[in-house]
DNA sequence: TATGAATGAGGATTCATTCAT
DNA sequence: CATGAATGAATCCTCATTCAT
């Protein structure tokens, strides 16, 4: 992959997270990018694929985060801890990716392919869960989605005051994380 | 308060909310609002402004529904009852409101009064936290900010659940719900 | 219609025709028709729908001058004339009308619609000459759309001549081109 | 004259007769030649240059079609029917260049030299017509000027009919047309 | 007071031209 | 020589805002 290509979606990253889609323009990428603003169009038909492009690139890098030395043959508990503790992580060292996906996954200029995308990583939890709720590990009177929105929407609160530098992430703080949401939806 | 105004900010808020900011456009509430464009000109300097004052609103009328019959006198984990359902309730009645306050305060388009408007919220919240942290209900390792993270994120998430119909709210998954989150930050 | 739709169309109509669909940005038919920008895009979704409507527009102005008094109950080397002369005038004092007509007919800017009116008008002029080659005061060895070319090419560049001072028109010459034009396609 | 300079000069012909100089892009030009499109910039100094340089090359070969075996020593009639007849070969052959030919001649980006040459052109065939004139053969009454423009108007639009597919030209129609274009000019 | 036509600054996108390879 | 990636000026078009009615 070319450099300027991918420099250009580092800035379309940090900008389309921190000013959202519609407040960023294609200049301000390229100043960004330190690339000129014609060269965005030829990596990228347009805007709105270049986010397309990026919020999948981004979505695939957190799926594989998940996936990466997942136990499978290690209990729910420690699955668990393995997503959170990752996605904790993930949000740390690419907090952008996590507002980009978080801010946009219900944009109106989302493909349907982006949106495929992006039910199918939800679709790697919800397995997760439903195995613990098998072994009635996790609560059953908690629906799948509810277990999926606390988790997300906890971390997603919780990068950004990382991220604010309200809240210092320890190593003992990110135990007493897991712990605390581990409690939140187990049985 | 004038009919049209009311109805500028009813248009406003459904529309910030759902297009954000930046991707609504003032003739789009207009025709929300059912209003000729200049209309929103005699209400609202800009359309900045008229953000910050439905910002300022909405954030009112979520302070107040938390205040409203607030348990001073009862214990922590009937307030954070209290807090929890109401803004559960609050979010299926007002689900705009809160995805417009959700998603909007980080916007770089706020006043400095909105952006304390919203300070002096997460206060009023934070110093409900804090007695509960003295009366060594809710555990001490978690920071309140934490705290606060934890439950307005997964109440956000739940919210967008609701709303899309991926889930729905019970008075069973309710008392479910608030149970699971205070097992989430009590000791 | 509104003087400034008006004045938007007059000044397409020139500039079109002189310096052609694509050598004509719409600032610049704007400045001439003393509107602002945006404006043009208040009448006419596009600068494309713009060429369509005054195409259309000239061409039914065209249309209209043919068949105003037509004689239809006169001999055909009268309809003639009532074509060519009055084509002739309309062109005098619609040079821009003329040019812009016989300039983008093949345009890849025109829509359906517009190569349907345009087809339309050719229509008319063949029921004319059908009538005469039956009558056998038209030449049979020419193909009607020989004769339609051989008039409307020679009436296009006349008024080329004319509109560019190297020929004038005065009462005599026009008689003179109506019987020599005439004697290129009669029997 | 190499190749590829040769190939981008019947790339820009055919494209610039079809879209019109201003319709038609460099790279446009660049891939139909195929060729890079830096490479254009080697053999011609800009796109300008470009159509200058062809519609000089495309007059020049025009006249060396009239003037190839010219029947000087003939009758003018004979004379005429060596133009209308090579002319409308010409186009037969070269349909684009007689499009570029006309649709260009008024253009705004012809330097000079290339109107000057435009103007040579026409003054070869003003001889001739003012030779049929003193023989009293081409009548007095039509300007040499309308005599030109009646010819090579009707030539042009015949030519855009043959190039439709909605005439075919044979050897009969040719003689027609040779016929009673000369009955329109002469006494 | 309410309107929506008008505006022009600003944003997305294209394309003539350059230049490093 | 030839290329095509890169550029940024210029183009089409949008939209926040104004103002005459």
């Amino acid at each position: 992959m070319s450099d300027k290509q991918e420099s250009i979606k580092q800035a379309a990253i940090a900008l389309f997270a921190k000013r959202g889609f519609d407040g960023t323009t294609v200049p301000l990428v390229a100043e960004e990018a330190s690339v000129g603003a014609g060269t965005i169009y030829r990596y990228f038909e347009n805007k709105e694929v270049l986010l397309n492009v990026i919020m999948q690139g981004e979505m695939l890098r957190l799926e594989q985060s998940f996936k990466e030395n997942f136990p499978y043959d290690r209990s729910i508990r420690e699955q668990f801890s393995h997503l959170f503790i990752g996605l904790i992580r993930f949000s740390q060292e690419n907090f952008e990716s996590i507002m980009l996906i978080n801010s946009h996954t219900t944009s109106r200029h989302l493909s349907d392919q982006t949106k495929c995308d992006y039910t199918s990583l939800l679709t790697f939890l919800s397995t997760i869960v439903e195995a613990g709720r098998e072994q009635e590990v996790i609560d059953r009177d908690l629906p799948i989605e509810a277990i999926v929105a606390i988790t997300f929407g906890a971390v997603v609160e919780l990068a950004k005051c990382f991220n604010g530098g309200e809240l210092t992430l320890t190593e003992d703080l990110l135990e007493t994380l897991d712990e605390k949401l581990w409690r939140a939806i187990s049985t």
